[in-house]
DNA sequence: GTAGGGTTAG
């Protein structure tokens, strides 16, 4: 006979000995429903119990559901079955369904399940309806146990009501352990690790023993605080105190080694790790890879993950971003691809890192394919999915995309976020809107540096350079600490307006009165702007002053200025260290060879142009783009009123067309959508940037200093 | 039979 339950029925053995058979397929416990059909047991208590065990350890939660409506009266603990195991996999919604129903069919709570119920309530972070629950404990007595009050320490917490989870916790009369570690970590995630770290000095003063758990809420709570020296001081102290750590100890401490200078410690806890039996644990080997990617050990990094010997989507992510942040773009996106082959269960996180690492390298259209890949794959984008997908919409001007990001930000209650926000200042300051920009920035209902410069920038960017100038002022008022990219972007505002005094004014206050050293950058809009109004003399003494080597923004900037105004000694010296530092840059040959033939020189002019063929480099792709690139540059001198503006619109078709023929991306589809949809002399002012983006001018010295702020990352 | 802790994305 193939039937088992068939031959169960036939055989000798009895129900009792069926209930003691350890496991049971989800086919087997169908047979057995059918059998107790059959047999007509349907309201024999225990054997029920053990049916809707069966099923629900199977997640068979239908058929749970049906044998439960065949009782003629279920008791709580038939309810209280289903609904643990409901909350053991995290189906919530379901708990909350099958508690609703419970309570509608008069049947009595009991302290079993309300643990459950509240586990679900903090799932969903369902606060209202946990303090129903709560309510409810309270009335059938059930609020007395421990282990009940626990949970509703930990619903309060996870729903960020700390206080009211605080106020539980005191009036438990023996409050246990779990009790303290669920307020420990509440207070730890909440950021107050001070509190978290008092707490957990209390449960001392109450004798009892802090455990694993507990600690381990500390020492992420550090983590998580940022205050990664004392999260490696709590697992010392651990350590010390005879509590061995285990995989969340681990993964927390490393976390916090992976912020701090301190390699020659990651590498003894990896030793550590390793001795302890720890290095398949997957929550372990994300933060190893994480760490020795932060610590730029990748052949490490890679060794770690390798040795798992498995995929598992929480270290498959920790090297995507690993192998991003050490500039291995191909490699993550290869690991990416073979992630989406093997059809993992990509999350938000797997998402968001390589959204991120496209729109850090130049792919940005790619960034937001893989926005709407994402979506389709049923996968929500979060708070922090739309701050690295924005910059890849300003990146390309892509108006539309960034305004749908907005939009999907305001049906998610996400822009109140100050990375969310600052995010969408930059975007629309990219696409030309400041005045979307500024509105943005009003709106915000707190503030940090970032959103500053970014609102600033945006500014500087358009060339308004008064208004930049009153955000720097209100900055200051605020009480908001300037950075070195705010005086990048400041300096850069006074370049395009050749604004010396202030620039001066902004150089030399930024050491003196707000600790911010000069760099790279700062120099290239100091040289720009002196060499931009003809004091050619003082940027070269200020490049000599510089205490690092110059950079070809630096030099760019200079030969540029050299070419305006016919400087051929310094155009020389400065076009020499560039064709060093950058000899397969076109334009500055181009540069060069113009000053020597301003001055007749065409003997010259032959000698640069032969470099440049020896180089086997062409002039800039389709040449007559030279005259787009000053009506541009008109633009970006705030001409808003420019009388050909339908032509330069058509001009750029053909361009993109023939830059296409030559195997480039202009990106311009990207800028023309917005064009088409909007009024189009508007967008163009708004577009200059971009345009200049589009057209690869920031590649030339003439581009700056828009290439000195496209490449801050605001 | 019920409660607590972790990593990776800005």
């Amino acid at each position: 006979m193939s039937n088992p339950v068939f031959r169960l029925s036939r055989s000798t053995l009895t129900i009792p000995t069926i209930l003691n058979l350890a496991t049971f397929s989800p086919a087997r416990t169908r047979q057995l429903h059918a059998h107790i059909i059959k047999s007509g047991l349907l309201n024999d208590n225990s054997l029920s119990s053990k049916l809707l065990s069966l099923y629900s350890n199977h997640r068979c939660f239908a058929e749970a559901s049906i044998f439960l409506d065949s009782i003629d009266e279920p008791s709580s603990s038939s309810f209280s079955i289903i609904i643990n195991a409901l909350s053991k996999f995290n189906f919530f919604n379901n708990v909350v369904d099958l508690f609703r129903k419970m309570l509608s069919k008069g049947v009595c709570l009991d302290s079993y399940l309300l643990p459950a119920v509240s586990k679900a309530c903090a799932g969903l972070s369902a606060f209202e309806l946990g303090r129903q629950v709560h309510g409810l404990a309270q009335v059938s007595g059930c609020s007395l146990d421990v282990v009940v009050q626990s949970s509703l320490v930990h619903m309060y917490v996870k729903c960020g009501r700390l206080s009211i989870a605080r106020k539980v916790l005191d009036e438990i009369p023996e409050p246990d352990v779990v009790t303290f570690s669920a307020m420990i970590a509440g207070y730890a995630r909440n950021g107050d690790v001070g509190m978290a770290k008092r707490l957990f000095g209390d449960m001392g003063k109450l004798g009892l023993e802090p455990n694993l758990v507990s600690w381990n809420g500390l020492i992420a709570g550090f983590n998580q605080s940022g205050r990664h020296l004392e999260a490696i001081h709590v697992f010392l102290d651990m350590h010390l105190r005879g509590c061995q750590p285990d995989g969340s100890s681990f993964s927390s401490v490393l976390a916090a080694i992976a912020d701090l200078e301190v390699l020659n410690v990651g590498i003894q806890v990896h030793g550590y790790v390793i001795k302890r039996g720890f290095a398949c644990d997957k929550w372990v080997v994300s933060s190893l890879v994480d760490m020795y990617g932060k610590y730029a050990c990748v052949s490490e990094m890679k060794q770690v993950f390798d040795e798992m010997g498995c995929m598992e989507i929480g270290s498959c992510n920790a090297l995507v971003s690993a192998l991003a942040r050490n500039g291995l773009v191909n490699d993550a996106l290869a690991m990416f691809s073979q992630m989406r082959e093997r059809k993992m269960d990509l999350n938000v996180v797997s998402w968001t890192s390589m959204i991120s690492c496209c729109s850090q390298n130049g792919k940005d259209v790619e960034a937001l394919e893989l926005f709407t890949a994402m979506q389709l794959a049923g996968v929500k984008p979060n708070a922090v999915t739309i701050p690295c997908l924005l910059p890849a919409c300003g990146n390309i001007a892509a108006l539309m995309h960034g305004k749908a990001a907005h939009c999907f930000s305001i049906r998610r209650q996400i822009t109140n976020d100050v990375f969310v926000g600052s995010a969408l200042i930059d975007m629309y300051a990219k696409c030309g809107k400041i005045r979307d920009s500024q509105l943005c920035f009003d709106a915000m209902p707190t503030r940090n540096t970032v959103s500053w410069n970014a609102v600033i920038g945006g500014y500087a960017m358009h060339g308004k350079d008064k208004e930049a100038l009153e955000m720097f002022d209100l900055m200051l008022k605020s009480g908001q600490k300037p950075n070195f990219i705010t005086f990048t972007c400041l300096l850069s505002a006074c370049n395009q307006k050749g604004l010396v005094d202030e620039g001066w004014r902004y150089f030399n206050c930024m050491q003196k009165e707000h600790g911010v050293e000069a760099k790279m950058e700062h120099y290239a809009c100091m040289v720009s702007l002196l060499s931009r109004v003809g004091k050619l003399e003082e940027a070269y003494s200020v490049i000599k002053e510089m205490p690092f080597e110059p950079d070809a923004c630096v030099w760019g900037a200079l030969l540029s200025s050299c070419r305006t105004n016919k400087n051929l000694k310094l155009g020389e010296i400065a076009a020499e260290r560039l064709f060093k530092l950058e000899p397969r840059n076109p334009g500055n040959y181009v540069l060069l060879s113009n000053i020597y033939a301003s001055k007749g020189m065409w003997g010259d002019v032959d000698r640069v142009r032969d470099l440049m063929k020896d180089m086997g480099l062409k002039k800039n792709p389709g040449c007559s783009w030279i005259e787009i690139k000053n009506k541009v540059h008109m633009l970006l001198a705030g001409d808003r009123t420019h009388p050909q503006m339908s032509q330069i619109i058509h001009k750029m078709e053909a361009l993109g067309k023939e830059m296409r023929k030559a195997g480039l991306d202009p990106k311009i589809d990207y800028v023309l959508q917005d064009v088409e949809e909007q009024d189009k002399e508007q967008m163009l002012c708004g577009h200059s940037e971009k345009l200049a983006v589009a057209f690869g001018l920031l590649n030339t010295p003439a581009g700056f200093p828009l290439r000195v702020i496209k490449n801050l990352r605001i």
